[in-house]
DNA sequence: GGTATTTTACTCGGATAGTCTATGTCCGAGTGAGTCTGG
DNA sequence: CCAGACTCACTCGGACATAGACTATCCGAGTAAAATACC
């Protein structure tokens, strides 16, 4: 049960959105080359921000990406939720059903077993929705040197 | 990111053992037709269970398995772990290593967007470690008919 | 100079292909409780 | 009646088959900014 690498990918992109300037945007192909991960592949995880309106892109020589709303507004759990899915991570199959004991017998509530799993997955849920892009702009000034975010920054607008 | 099957058929089985006597064990096949799932696949899971000593099993006929310790020791976290292993659901891959602004600088401290996603991460196992199969037992008795578990019962240590 | 056309640099989205994992099947080897056999 | 051999039901674990998901790659269509051509 592994996350792909896409939702990796996607953060990270939406993270160089955010610290964006007004008006700016960037190409999938700058992204890629910035991420050094395959540029038409990366696009498909773009397009699936977009079609979660968390990114807005345009056509076009000077097209690109930015972000659809505030990074204060936009949670990990958006992003994750929108390359991955809303499905739950543990998948009930209802196995009690296959009970030879039961015969007509109808079963009450939801399994058990699967009640606790999706207890867990709430929490896990609760974890990324706290955290917006504006958090982890916060954490990356902290750690990363001011001389390489503005490089960044500069080669990101750069052509 | 979906979890297996075999997890819930582990998790399944194991309330199955936590419901035994003293002395009694029950054979994959059994297990395998109680849950209404194929036998030789249900095997592996089994087999991992045994191996991460959470249940034991004996050969030869009367042969089967029974839990390893008390119920209120075993947690989900313990047999999620045992069926899955203990990857985290999300992968870095430090992405951040490839901006081609960087040169020697070296980076510190763990990637800010792992960082968030490990924490997620430990929600969730935080969540399914504190439920252990008595607590399993306990809703069960709670939801369940008690004619329909006794019949169960029955059904299992049947030949 | 202003309008129309062309070029160019992008996104969008469908088609395809390889690799990996989850799922499931098959079978031979090992084990040990119960059964059988020979004295 | 008892010891040793045998049988059978079970686990163990490797090999194999299949389907679906993940990771890509390629390309044609659409779009719009910029450059060019034409009057």
């Amino acid at each position: 049960m592994v996350l792909g690498n896409q939702v990796e990918w996607a953060i990270h992109c939406c993270s160089v959105l955010s610290g964006l300037g007004v008006g700016e945007r960037v190409s999938t192909k700058t992204l890629a080359e910035f991420h050094g991960v395959p540029k038409e592949y990366l696009s498909k995880a773009l397009q699936q921000l977009a079609q979660a309106e968390i990114i807005d892109g345009t056509l076009g020589p000077k097209g690109g990406y930015r972000l659809n709303k505030p990074a204060d507004q936009i949670s990990f759990l958006d992003i994750v939720e929108a390359i991955e899915g809303r499905k739950t991570t543990f998948q009930c199959t209802e196995i009690r059903a296959n009970n030879p004991c039961i015969k007509g017998e109808k079963m009450k509530g939801i399994c058990g077993v699967a009640q606790v799993m999706y207890r867990a997955d709430e929490a896990w849920r609760d974890e990324l929705r706290r955290v917006t892009l504006v958090d982890l702009q916060k954490t990356l000034k902290k750690n990363v040197s001011a001389d390489l975010l503005q490089r960044s920054g500069e080669w990101l607008s750069r052509d």
